[in-house]
DNA sequence: GTTTGTCATGAAAAGCTTTTCACAACCATT
DNA sequence: AATGGTTGTGAAAAGCTTTTCATGACAAAC
């Protein structure tokens, strides 16, 4: 059985506000008496109730994280990133997994709610009109991570797709590509969908590069499989392709499967830039070239913000992009242009 | 403002312990009570707050988890299997990163236990005699998952190591290798290092194949950049190998990066099989045949045991192992023997 | 020597819910 | 008509802590 102030105060001989205050102000209280609490809380193990805090105080030290799929390895540099952060500032994170699934998202949130968290990050999903209302209703903090929104103003942390896009189709045409296919995800996707191909497709206007979209570009979700098939589509119609924009690390381990299994030499036929630097990208061969989001420090950032705006902090920034850059390694080729 | 139980009542015109009953128990209180407590409660938006509930019932329907360094994507399948097991048992989680280190595998422990957790899952890491004796005075239940415990009587959820070591070693002696090396943990690691190793050991000498350990097995960490220059030192000191056996997936994809990189055709040349089959075994090149643990499975079979023990069932056995199995894919090939 | 002020301490309320107990009303039994 | 048994409801305690308020003791100031 655990032990409680009651049992302090008793062993201790002095009352419960006594040994309360032994452990949140102690010089309130004489030396002796401080002493035999203290004595007392070591010999029963004593900590406190955090339900009974909790209540008090209406504060819980706990913040509920929601992620579509934790599997997904992007996650696991983030989480790593929330927990060191949230560990720095006292706090612990109830993760939960949203598996794309308004339903399992909705009942996630009401039990986070119910059990009194102070705060919300909420990553890479959009944020739609009827969560939007669930967010408000919850009316505690709450934080964007690899997600942000225009129409709402929650604060958010995110690298900037658009500009990151950009940076990347820039870096292969400097390398000398022209003929240059990506494979991205949906157009319906606000967050990494459509930003980073509005990205690439303005990185080629501006260098002055011709292109039909149709044919230079293969949607597909994010799974490898689906990424190999669209691999498979975009060779097959784009074979003079010399260069491939997989916008996710797992796109471009699937272009670099395909063009493996067709003996196509990477980066010597072939050049692959990815998107995200997860851990994978220096462990395949070639080591992967891609587009760096700096995944533990987004998480950590989004915590930090998080715990600021329960404290009361105003933020200076509410949208806050965080800086990517190029992870150069092994398959991207700089090739004669001529 | 939140509201309380208390303004439902207020709202509804009836005492505090109607609108419980219409909560918990609805039969008990007449229909017209009934519907107005469940229109007020709509009313208001009214959801009950989990910490009076916790400290009444003695119990928060939130767990504890352990983990060495989340990063690692071994726990990412893990992760997924215990929350969705928490979630269909009406559970949450609580993910603590220990980072390999007592202080703050300590004060995450002391923490939980003050936010009065129903259970632990402790992953990985070997038990102490000191982590012993926090886990006994937190008088909760425990489980181990992908570790276990020789000594102290905690249940445990895992492979059996040295069978499947065995078991990975056998299947490159029935392709017909014999010049085998090891890319292992280390000797002092109880759990996934030494039990590897003699389960190597094991099956070579049940083939009667000859050895000399110190030429044949390379240790370090399990991190990619030491086990490439692991591999390196394996490569150099027994360049007849023809098949490597790495005791992890990272371990065997940075074998396959140094062969790569050495242009030794992989599985022509050399053979590799990894273990753990985490998501990276199916999106590398060659796609890597590997010692699959049920990652999913074991994560969620941990969270199903403690949730049993929570609600005082006795477990038929405290050691489950999981079986394993050898996954097929393309790093090794059949050799002529002759 | 009375008053003012400080200090250490304990009693009790508050935070929110569930559950036990008691009470009243009602019906059925004798 | 009196007793016994249901049934529906509210008051209050319990779960554990913090904090406010009140009290008593004692030193300092007039």
């Amino acid at each position: 059985m655990k032990s409680t102030i009651k049992d302090v105060a008793r062993m201790a001989n002095v009352s419960i506000s006594t040994v309360s205050r032994v452990l949140n102000n102690p010089d309130l209280v004489v030396k002796d008496k401080r002493d035999k609490v203290l004595q007392a809380v070591l010999e029963l193990n004593y900590s406190p109730n955090a339900l009974a805090q909790g209540l008090i105080h209406k504060r819980t030290k706990t913040l509920g994280v929601l992620i579509p799929d934790i599997s997904n390895l992007f996650y696991a540099e983030v989480i790593k990133g929330m927990e060191d952060a949230a560990h720095e500032c006292g706090n612990n994170l109830i993760i939960c997994n949203t598996d794309n699934n308004q339903q399992r998202r909705l009942s996630s949130l009401k039990v986070l709610s119910e059990k009194q968290i102070d705060g919300i990050v909420f990553t890479s999903e959009p944020i739609f009109p009827d969560s939007y209302e669930v967010f408000k209703r919850l009316n505690i903090p709450i934080v964007l991570a690899a997600t942000h929104s225009l129409e709402y103003d929650f604060p958010s942390v995110k690298v900037d797709d658009e500009q990151a896009a950009y940076d990347a189709t820039e870096y292969l045409i400097k390398k000398g590509h022209t003929m240059i296919g990506m494979i991205s995800g949906s157009m319906l996707d606000p967050i990494s969908g459509l930003p980073r191909i509005q990205g690439f497709l303005r990185a080629l206007r501006t260098h002055g590069i011709e292109f039909v979209p149709e044919s230079r570009i293969e949607y597909g979700n994010y799974l490898f499989k689906d990424s190999y098939k669209a691999m498979k589509a975009l060779h097959t119609k784009f074979p003079e392709m010399t260069a491939v924009f997989a916008t996710s690390d797992e796109r471009a381990l699937a272009a670099i499967s395909y063009l493996h299994e067709h003996n196509v030499k990477i980066p010597d036929e072939v050049s692959v830039i990815g998107f995200d630097n997860t851990r994978m990208a220096g462990m395949c061969y070639p080591k992967l070239t891609t587009v760096a989001q700096p995944l533990y420090e987004m998480g950590s950032q989004a915590i930090r913000m998080l715990d600021r705006l329960i404290n009361g902090v105003v933020l200076d920034e509410k949208r806050f992009y965080m800086n990517h850059w190029i992870q150069e390694r092994d398959s991207v080729k700089e090739i004669n242009r001529f």
